[in-house]
DNA sequence: GCCAACGTTGGC
DNA sequence: GCCAACGTTGGC
């Protein structure tokens, strides 16, 4: 069981958007980092959503509900299928968790570019807690 | 294979 | 809107 973190820009597709349609293909992502991570991506495993941009704050967590597969708009690209699991009670900000010391080697932090990245269970666990 | 130029992302 | 950080591209 692994965790992880994808950024979507609200405007483009955010929470809300996958909270009403319950499921949705995790597509167009174009960077060789991240789609190495969306290829590990298992069944079950829980994703943090992430808004970029406009909000930057973790605002749901989301569920693997189909392992990686070609992106239907490019094959030589990789998608997911990821299903709303729930919404945190209140959104966790990039600076609260920058002003905590137990998720500062978070890769949101050091690599704050990357769309699709691990998160150790620690530091997800921390996340939760502080979405309370 | 190196590196400069360029484009994009995302925080501020 | 600006700019730093990073990735990619292409000339050499």
């Amino acid at each position: 069981m692994n965790y992880w973190l994808v950024k979507s820009e609200p405007s483009v597709y955010a929470w809300a958007d996958l909270q009403r349609d319950k499921k949705t293909v995790w597509d167009g992502v174009r960077n060789f980092q991240a789609r190495n991570h969306l290829k590990a991506m298992k069944k079950g495993d829980w994703v943090l959503v992430y808004h970029s941009m406009e909000e930057k704050a973790a605002v749901g967590i989301a569920e693997v509900t189909r392992e990686a597969f070609a992106d239907p708009k490019d094959n030589e690209w990789a998608a997911v299928e990821l299903t709303a699991k729930k919404a945190l009670k209140k959104p966790v900000t990039l600076a609260a968790i920058k002003a905590t010391q137990a998720l500062a080697n978070m890769v949101l932090v050091k690599n704050s570019r990357l769309s699709v990245q691990p998160v150790r269970k620690e530091e997800f666990d921390r996340v939760l807690g502080m979405s309370e």
